[in-house]
DNA sequence: ATATGCACCTGTGTGC
DNA sequence: TGCACACAGGTGCATA
């Protein structure tokens, strides 16, 4: 469910939250997530205390101390509630955690897609082969470049790539695309250098914006407060098969590529 | 290198 | 109403 801006909304409901405060309790009801739930580990946060709360791409990353990283990454259906202490669990609510003066935070997934552990700050792996940040480094269109240089697949399949740019999805990656006024199956060889400066100048003004309207929440997505963000009220193509592209009234278009859906506006991306 | 298909899961919406 | 099926914001692997 959640590309950057989601994760970037939960990320700062969270710091505004939980900095400075200590765990008391971690109670795991369902290790069994995409990756097995090392409970030892992650009882072993209690007595500590969040001293920051950061993100890379979709990556969450509580800074509890001494070198310790809680990493968390929320897959499709994951979501990060904090709720008062006490309040009796929801459905699929997999991990509880504590805390003296926060509440309690609830890691629900219905799907089980995401995953959680405390690692050491040199040993997070899983972040190290992330490609540079989709927001925040300002990447142009030469640096775009740089980055598509010796790939031929197409640019949807390229954006969605976590190793080559790091925090987009598929709603983000549509969004960014009918703003650059390209289609998603054209081929990165084949774009040109006016394309390209469209398309990183699309990725700032998308998930800038994405981020300003705390995200997008067209079906289930909710903060860690359990608000909703407001970017599905701007949706240009995203799940708008057959309605009008609201530039040029053209029906959107919707197509299978690389297992995920396209949606695209005929006449306004070439 | 890269495209495809599948696997991991549950929920929801559609058409019959 | 039930049932089958397609599809969903993500990643990662095996195969061609």
């Amino acid at each position: 469910m959640p590309e950057l801006p989601e994760v970037e909304t939960i990320r700062r409901g969270l710091e505004r939250r939980l900095c400075g405060a200590r765990v008391t309790r971690v109670e795991i009801r369902e290790p069994r997530l995409r990756r097995r739930v090392d409970e030892a580990a992650l009882r072993a946060l209690v007595g500590r205390r969040v001293e920051a709360v950061g993100r890379r791409a979709k990556y969450l990353l509580a800074d509890v101390g001494e070198g310790l990283c809680w990493l968390m990454h929320l897959g499709m259906s994951g979501r990060l509630l904090l709720v008062p202490s006490g309040e009796p669990p929801g459905e699929h609510e997999h991990v509880r955690v504590e805390f003296d003066r926060a509440g309690s935070l609830r890691y629900r997934d219905p799907r089980r897609f995401g995953w959680m552990r405390v690692a050491r700050v040199e040993e997070l792996d899983e972040i190290a082969g992330l490609g540079p940040e989709a927001l925040g480094a300002e990447i142009g269109g030469a640096a775009l470049r740089a980055l598509l240089r010796g790939t031929r697949r197409d640019i949807k399949a390229a954006l969605l790539d976590q190793r080559v740019i790091a925090g987009i999805g598929n709603i983000y990656a549509n969004e960014i695309l009918f703003r650059a006024g390209v289609r998603p199956t054209r081929r990165c060889p084949r774009l040109s250098g006016a394309d390209l400066d469209r398309i990183a100048r699309a990725t700032a003004a998308v998930l800038g914006e994405a981020v300003a309207r705390r995200g997008t929440s067209f079906s289930d997505y909710f903060d860690s407060d359990g608000l909703p963000g407001t970017f599905q009220d701007v949706l240009a193509v995203f799940d708008r098969r057959g309605e009008p592209c609201r530039r040029c009234a053209t029906p959107i278009k919707r197509r299978a590529q690389g297992g995920r859906s396209s949606f695209y506006c005929p006449c306004c991306q070439r």
